[in-house]
DNA sequence: CCACTACGATACGGTATCGTACTGTAACTT
DNA sequence: AAGTTACAGTACGATACCGTATCGTAGTGG
């Protein structure tokens, strides 16, 4: 007898499921989530149709599977000060949507997300993955008592900070360089703050920042 | 011998046209591009594939044609002020992104636009229609010394403004409302401002922070 | 060593799509 | 009225999928 629960693998098994995923992400940044096909995977990484059926119960299945496996556990920086930790995660961002990968899969998953109501779940799942540590880094900063994030939703800070950059690489398709990030930066959070980092004006009024 | 270049048209040549486009554009907003098909089309028009086929030579050009229609010329507002301008043309972004159309037809023109070069520059020059005024209005603000927009880029004021906005819609899915609106206009054009004309609460515990 | 399981190969039925060919009919133009 | 043109209907060939069924083989684990 066969003991199902068993944590070791028949090694077919995983080299099967290895192969086949392998390949399905391949696909997946190549043609998008539409342009995946069972038979193609099964050509091209030599797993036969009717094995890749006895792993998944559907194509569905198989890419929900796949797209789930994206995004590991985002690192939470902690440079000392809000605005490092954002810029931090700002920059990791960047090179994230520069790389082929996302760039490419995500538009299709958002498509697809407008129509299908199991990947708009799975979308909203990447989404809240994504944002966490955004989340959590202006929190922590609200929680520090930082001005400029005080009173003001953290949906709409995301938003600020984000959407800028998501524009960029699937609309406007212009580069993403370091002064755009330290613009957006300055623009989201400089709102009451106190204007610290740049007292150009001669604003003769006393900048009494009294925090609680 | 027909004037082959009269402009007097058949009126059955212009009926199927106009029938056979109108098909299109509820094809494309309810399914995606993806999700348009001759036969459908067809189908649901009652005009016959074979006449579809006389007046577009395959089904990328059907589309191509029915995208390039999107998106007249968008009026360009004169409140007086910048920040009046670029509050206009955000309620109507705001108000064509909560239509329907848009919201499910772009994301398959972007997925698209990933791996067709002819989509992509049909998504280019849609997005520069889109994004004309914004540019014009900051443009004309920029001339006029508008402290807020001067030594800063046109591209990075257009990520800052519209970004988020596009962020709330197909990234985060949240609303859109009057408020997140009103901190992206002042988070985009605080800087520099002297923001002398933020009264905005002196982040006192005063309760009820009722507008002005 | 041997039962058991996963596997590959292949074929199949079913559906959906594109684009073309053919035929007879209706509408328009002159 | 006659000739030209556009049309609907239909059938077709060619792909490309999905998901299932069958069968013989090869690897695994007890």
């Amino acid at each position: 007898m066969k003991d199902q629960q068993s944590n070791s693998l028949d090694k077919r098994v995983e080299r099967s499921r290895t192969k086949v995923l392998a390949e399905t992400y391949r696909q997946l940044m190549r043609n998008g989530i539409a342009g995946v096909s069972i038979d193609a995977i099964s050509r091209q990484s030599g797993v036969s149709k009717t094995t890749i059926y006895r792993h998944w119960p559907s194509r569905s299945a198989l890419l929900l599977h796949a797209c789930a496996q994206f995004g590991g556990p985002a690192p939470i920086p902690d440079t000392g000060s809000l605005r490092g930790d954002l810029r931090t995660l700002l920059d990791g961002l960047a090179a994230q949507l520069a790389d082929e990968m996302w760039g490419s899969v995500y538009p299709s998953i958002l498509d697809a997300a407008e129509r299908d109501p199991e990947i708009a779940a799975l979308q909203s799942r990447m989404h809240r993955t994504f944002m966490a540590p955004f989340e959590q880094v202006l929190d922590r900063g609200r929680e520090r008592g930082e001005p400029s994030v005080q009173g003001r939703g953290t949906g709409i800070l995301v938003a600020e900070l984000v959407g800028p950059l998501f524009f960029r690489r699937w609309f406007s398709r212009e580069k993403i360089d370091s002064a755009f990030l330290a613009d957006v930066l300055d623009s989201a959070l400089v709102r009451r703050a106190g204007m610290r980092p740049l007292p150009h004006a001669a604003s003769r009024k006393r900048t009494g920042r009294k925090k609680s």
